[in-house]
RNA sequence: GGAGAGUUGGCUGAGCGGUCAAAAGCAGCAGACUGUAAAUCUGCCGGGCCACGCCCUACGGAGGUUCGAAUCCUCCACUCUCCA
């Protein structure tokens, strides 16, 4: 490749790039860069929007480039204020750590375990002590802080601003400087912090980094951002099946951002799918497929791919029981117990109320056979089995024992 | 340091001393319609009880006034505003 189809690789799909002027020198000098990645380890579950920015990653890995992931354990304990209305909770030393090892076990599944090197920021942050904290926090100013929007904002609508928080953006440029970063990706609401990291570099007498954003990918509801919090979210680690049944759950217009940021392919493929969909010659939910088949094959297997489209379709077109069905087995009982109460047992709902709930409004059905009476009970005795569904998609095999 | 405003269910946000498990919106769940899509419509939306009624927990925390408090009083905690 030359430099400038290196350079159109790297900054495919990206929002920012700042500057491209600089990278391109970068480059020029043949050296591997170091690119550097934070992540918090607020969530324990890496969600196709990580992998957004990992992909980006392995780009720069294809390259040759020298990739660090960064396990933000120091400023995990800060809580990064990004778009976030409210301080958020600070998380213990354990939950960290326990954290920490759930984002080492899942990362290889996107980037290259041999060339990606996992570090934490408590090795320079900590070492920096108040002091240094104090000494770093002086080569930034209250006003240029404020130029941030989130904390504007925060501070317009009167609403409570810690002043830990504002060490964050300075904490996470300090890491820059400690790695002498070439450049630094992130998502599009990271371009604050990016960008103090650039001015913080300065300070240090280091050469700025490259700072390149990539676009937020929205979760299932289609308008907040995919985030574990909101519970929007595609785990890398779910299963394929929960994956597939996800993925299909997104609006047809969301697809194809889906598309753009969760799959290989280039944009120019993306808008040519598209255009037969619109053109009415591709079916949407075949479109919807295929995509969920190519994110499951990414993190699963071609294989498991396969089995979850077949699954998806028995299930959901052809209105079967799941071929493997959870299995739980409860106390028998001579007297007749209360099918709420077994819905509740067996952890298909959260309270009696609200399997009462589930069965009053039609949503659960005993052996194929719809129940509404919130009073239907069922025989215990042992041995008895029975097939329960709740709602779409909950099903359970309860047996008695 | 001084003066004032506020703290309500996952979120936003109403709330007269009784009729408040608490308006409304969002989110969520179920049903209808579908392509388990989206949009739309309908219902539900603290918990317990084989109950259509009763009980428990809940309106920042702790006390108090009252037959009765989310609503009044006191103290504490937290947040915001203005002044210094």
């Amino acid at each position: 490749m030359t430099v400038d189809e290196q350079l159109e690789y790297l900054g495919k799909g990206a929002v920012d790039l700042i500057e491209k002027a600089d990278l391109k020198s970068k480059i020029l000098r043949g050296r591997p860069l170091t690119v550097k990645v934070g992540f918090d380890p607020t969530a324990p579950d890496i969600h196709l929007g990580h992998t957004v920015v990992m992909r980006k990653m392995r780009h720069f890995q294809q390259l040759g480039h020298r990739v660090i992931f960064l396990i933000g354990d120091f400023t995990g304990m800060i809580g990064d204020p990004t778009g976030k209305k409210a301080t958020r909770p600070a998380l213990t030393r354990e939950e960290i750590l326990a954290n920490a090892e759930t984002y080492k076990r899942q990362v290889h599944k996107i980037l290259d375990p041999e060339t990606t090197e996992i570090r934490f920021n408590s090795e320079w942050l900590g070492a920096l002590g108040a002091e240094g904290m104090v000494r770093l926090a002086a080569k930034y100013t209250l006003a240029r802080i404020l130029e941030r929007d989130d904390f504007r904002r925060r501070f317009e609508a009167h609403q409570p601003i810690s002043l830990h928080e504002l060490l964050y953006p300075l904490a996470q440029g300090y890491d820059s400087v400690a790695l002498k970063a070439d450049v630094e990706l992130g998502g599009t609401d990271q371009l604050f912090n990016l960008l103090v990291g650039r001015d913080l570099m300065r300070e240090y007498g280091l050469e700025p980094q490259v700072v390149l954003t990539m676009p937020l990918l929205e979760g299932l509801d289609g308008v907040e951002k995919m985030s574990k919090s909101l519970g929007n979210y595609i785990g890398i680690d779910e299963q394929p099946g929960e994956i597939f049944g996800k993925v299909m759950s997104i609006s047809d217009e969301m697809m194809w951002k889906y598309y753009l940021l969760c799959t290989d392919l280039t944009p120019g493929e993306v808008k040519e799918l598209r255009a037969h969909v619109e053109s009415g010659s591709h079916h949407p939910m075949d479109a919807k497929k295929d995509l969920a088949k190519a994110i499951i094959r990414d993190f699963h297997s071609p294989e498991a791919a396969e089995a979850a489209e077949a699954e998806f379709r028995r299930i959901f077109s052809e209105k079967q029981a799941p071929t493997e069905i959870e299995e739980t087995t409860l106390p028998a009982g001579d007297e007749p117990q209360l099918l709420v109460k077994i819905i509740t047992a067996a952890g298909l709902a959260a309270s009696n109320k609200d399997a009462q709930r589930l069965v009053a409004q039609g949503g659960v059905l005993v052996d194929e056979v719809k129940i509404d009476s919130t009073r239907h009970t069922l025989d215990v005795s042992a041995g008895k089995i029975y097939l329960l569904k709740v709602g779409k998609r909950r099903f359970a095999r309860v047996r008695f024992e």
